[in-house]
DNA sequence: CGACTTACTGTTTTT
DNA sequence: CAGTAAGTCG
């Protein structure tokens, strides 16, 4: 159909000399855009912010901007930087502006999510922030399992400072575009008495040392490069001549910062938002990145989007007076042409179970009226509600798809199966430890510490640690035997890769490792399920080009398209529900403590409850033609029953949208607030009892590479003292006075005076 | 070194 | 309640 061989002289010329009949003789896809939505795409110099109301059009605008820069030869494909939060985001993006460009969309190399974008900038500039192009990337387990070696090594208590509190205090160090030496002074001080930001410093370190990223550092470290290699930057900010950004107000200070300076020279910077759908605060994204765009660019072109094509009047109408009561905000006057529609139903029941089962004749009555089950969502604020549903839907045989449970490549047995891959590709420690036990090789946890405390003092990865150590009598001879066959297997199969696809070599070691036989061995009744996800592992092999490239998708994408199947009801938080739209919405649990969160409203200020008042309304704005919220009186949480009060929310709808009913009878007595209010519920962490200071024990004085010679004494923690005899390289042969002659690693040795 | 029993601790989620 | 993690025994 459309080709962008079209002579682009002649329709550009045309723009300019008939400007009032423009309409009529603009590319197909310009038309049939409203005013506001025409001006967005078409202003395409300078810095541009769009404030885009829900359901206003948005993701058209940003596609349709994309292909009219193409279309009007401002850049080539590959000099167009898109940024997006999400995978899905960004392969919707593309797609659409494939539908409407034709096949240059393929040549969108910046078009990505944040981290992908990064993760492309830091492999070809890894060396300037001391990694190699190869740098793995760390997912969230490993991240943690690294975390809690480093908590343990220091002596730090991970029961009271878990890995997972430490995880969160790094993510915002770097949400907030800080390296360890740009650390404010005093930031990390309350974590483990004060040591939080020498904790940051070691765990850098060692992340350089395993030439690994976590996921924050993609962004922190193509962040550090363009800051300290103003070259680097120059060239990136010569390529990239337009900027286009969705979801702005989910950005992070990080993320902020990257795009300011890549946008500081031509300031074409195209930021699409809306801060009512701000919803990420808790990790990390600043509002204020957008409420400040007119002042960081000034001269910036703003756009309001604010003709609503999803909901009914009711709908929009409940929304748009429930928001309004939030104070920090831009503010935008929604309006639709669509009908009022059904009012939003307020509905009061007696429990969960009771909430369940009204959902549930809910549907039944849309099928029996001949609807589509998929156009159905229930949106739940946390993923405990979820069950009741399940239980439900499952006793009704109604059929529903959880949407953003347990993802593919988190599960346990996929995240084996990785690890042996990336054990081809490099000496990945993490993923060592990992496999290296599994299945079981009589490889145990003392090995292991043994191992992994000579790797640190040597400074040298664990499989080269592992290859010295098995030439010695250093280990048992039960686990020097059973590591010196893993070894042999590593090595093998390193060599069958030579000859093989890596889909046969996946297959492969998933065979001769005993993984899969590790699993048919296994009588547990999600075993079979395990062994068809490596089925499926290995089938997504195919669609990749190499190992590499696999494992990049893998770290950065997390995900597997999933195809629709069948008819069904969709449960999700109300988080993953952004920017989806079903025609019948529920919001189930609108009770205070649920929704909102029992969090949210411990916080003392305002910004808490804000945020969940944002959730709220892109609940609502979800339905486009039956909204329906209903709150329990009583509910079981974690075993024991809370009676509850309706949510502040449901208060803040304005009568005229709303339909109000109650099932319970009118004197039940069932609202009592008794158990409210968080009375007995945990006290707040961070007491701080005045604890003398732990003992400060500094491991391995000794810590430079140690020399001996002939006839020095030594001693070794495992066989004592003893006599060197011989030298050969870093590896000694020791005359032990209890325990004989022995090869050890000079590593683990101590002179003795 | 591995199987079994007991204590604990619980948002939202992407990459 | 239910899943995990750490501790204990053989």
């Amino acid at each position: 159909m459309f080709s962008l061989a079209l002579p682009h002289e002649y329709v550009h010329t045309m723009f300019q000399e008939m400007p009032d009949d423009m309409s009529l003789d603009l590319p197909p896809f310009l038309q049939g855009l409203n005013t506001r939505q025409e001006d967005a795409v078409r202003q395409l110099d300078g810095p541009v912010l769009v404030l885009a109301g829900a359901g206003a059009g948005k993701t058209r605008v940003l596609t349709t901007r994309l292909a009219n820069l193409l279309y009007e030869r401002r850049a080539g494909p590959g000099e167009i930087l898109c940024v997006t939060f999400t995978n899905k985001a960004a392969r919707e993006m593309r797609e659409r502006v494939a539908g409407l460009i034709g096949p240059m969309a393929e040549g969108l190399r910046f078009l990505g999510t944040f981290h992908s974008v990064s993760a492309q900038i830091l492999r070809r500039h890894a060396e300037l922030v001391g990694l190699t192009p190869q740098f793995t990337i760390l997912d969230t387990d490993d991240q943690l399992r690294l975390i809690k070696q480093i908590l343990r090594a220091e002596n730090i208590d991970d029961k009271k400072w878990t890995p997972k509190q430490f995880a969160n205090l790094v993510d915002a160090f770097k949400n907030r575009g800080w390296t360890p030496d740009k650390l404010p002074p005093g930031d990390g001080n309350h974590f483990a008495q004060g040591r939080g930001a020498k904790l940051y410093t070691l765990y850098q370190d060692r992340l350089r040392t395993l030439n690994a990223c976590d996921f924050g550092d993609l962004l922190l470290h193509s962040l550090t490069i363009f800051l300290n290699h103003p070259d680097v930057l120059a060239s990136y900010q010569r390529r990239l001549k337009y900027i286009l950004v969705d979801e702005y107000q989910d950005t992070n200070v990080a993320q902020y910062l990257w795009l300011r300076l890549l946008a500081q020279a031509h300031h074409n910077i195209c930021v699409v938002g809306d801060d009512d759908q701000s919803i990420y605060g808790w990790r990390g994204a600043e509002v204020d990145n957008i409420l400040r765009f007119e002042t960081d660019f000034p001269g910036a072109h703003v756009v309001r989007l604010e003709q609503n094509y999803r909901s009914t009047g009711h709908i929009l109408g409940a929304a748009s007076s429930l928001i309004a009561e939030n104070q920090r905000r831009l503010g935008k006057t929604l309006w639709t042409e669509a009908d009022m529609g059904t009012p939003v139903r307020v509905r009061a029941v007696w429990d969960g179970e009771a909430e369940a089962r009204l959902i549930g004749d809910d549907l039944e009555a849309w099928l029996a009226r001949g609807r589509k089950l998929s156009d159905a969502a229930i949106l739940v604020r946390a993923a405990f509600q979820m069950r009741a549903f399940e239980e439900r839907f499952i006793t009704l045989g109604l059929p529903y798809v959880v949407i953003g449970g347990p993802r593919f490549f988190e599960r346990q047995e996929i995240r084996d199966a990785h690890a042996y891959l990336r054990l081809m590709v490099a000496d990945d420690d993490l993923a060592f430890e990992r496999v290296v036990n599994t299945p079981k090789r009589g490889i145990g946890d003392a090995t292991l510490q043994k191992l992994m405390q000579m790797a640190r003092m040597t400074n040298m990865p664990l499989m080269s640690t592992v290859r010295e150590v098995v030439q010695t009598d250093e280990l048992p001879a039960r686990a020097r035997n059973a590591l010196a066959r893993f070894l042999n297997d590593i090595d093998r199969w390193r060599q069958d890769a030579q000859s093989r696809s890596h889909q046969e070599l996946a297959e492969l070691i998933l065979d001769d490792s005993g993984y899969t036989a590790m699993w048919q061995a296994d009588k547990s009744p999600n075993a079979q399920t395990r062994l068809e996800n490596l089925k499926e592992l290995v089938q997504s092999l195919a669609t990749f080009d190499s190992l590499p490239a696999y494992l990049e998708h893998v770290a950065l994408v997390m995900d597997l398209e999933r195809d629709a199947g069948e008819d069904a009801v969709k449960i999700m938080t109300l988080h993953a529900a952004k920017g989806l739209e079903f025609p019948l919405v529920f919001l189930p649990g609108w009770e205070d403590g649920i929704f909102p969160s029992q969090r949210a409203l411990d916080e003392s200020g305002q910004a808490a409850l804000e945020e969940e008042r944002r959730l709220a309304y892109v609940g609502l704005t979800r339905a486009r033609e039956d909204a329906r919220i209903s709150h329990a009186a009583n509910r079981l949480v974690y075993g024991s029953w809370q009676s509850s009060l309706p949510s502040r929310f449901v208060d803040e709808l304005p009568e005229q949208h709303v339909d109000t009913v109650s099932e319970l009878a009118p004197q039940s007595g069932g609202w009592s607030a008794y158990g409210q209010m968080g009375s007995d519920r945990a006290a707040p962490l961070g007491h701080h009892h005045n604890k003398a200071a732990l003992p400060q024990r500094r491991r391995n004085p000794a810590h430079d590479e140690p020399s001996f010679h002939r006839g020095a004494l030594v001693r070794h923690s495992t066989f004592g003292i003893g006599e060197v005899i011989a030298v050969e390289g870093n590896k000694l042969v020791v005359s032990f006075d209890d325990a004989g002659d022995k090869r050890v690693m000079a590593s683990f040795l101590e002179a003795v005076d």
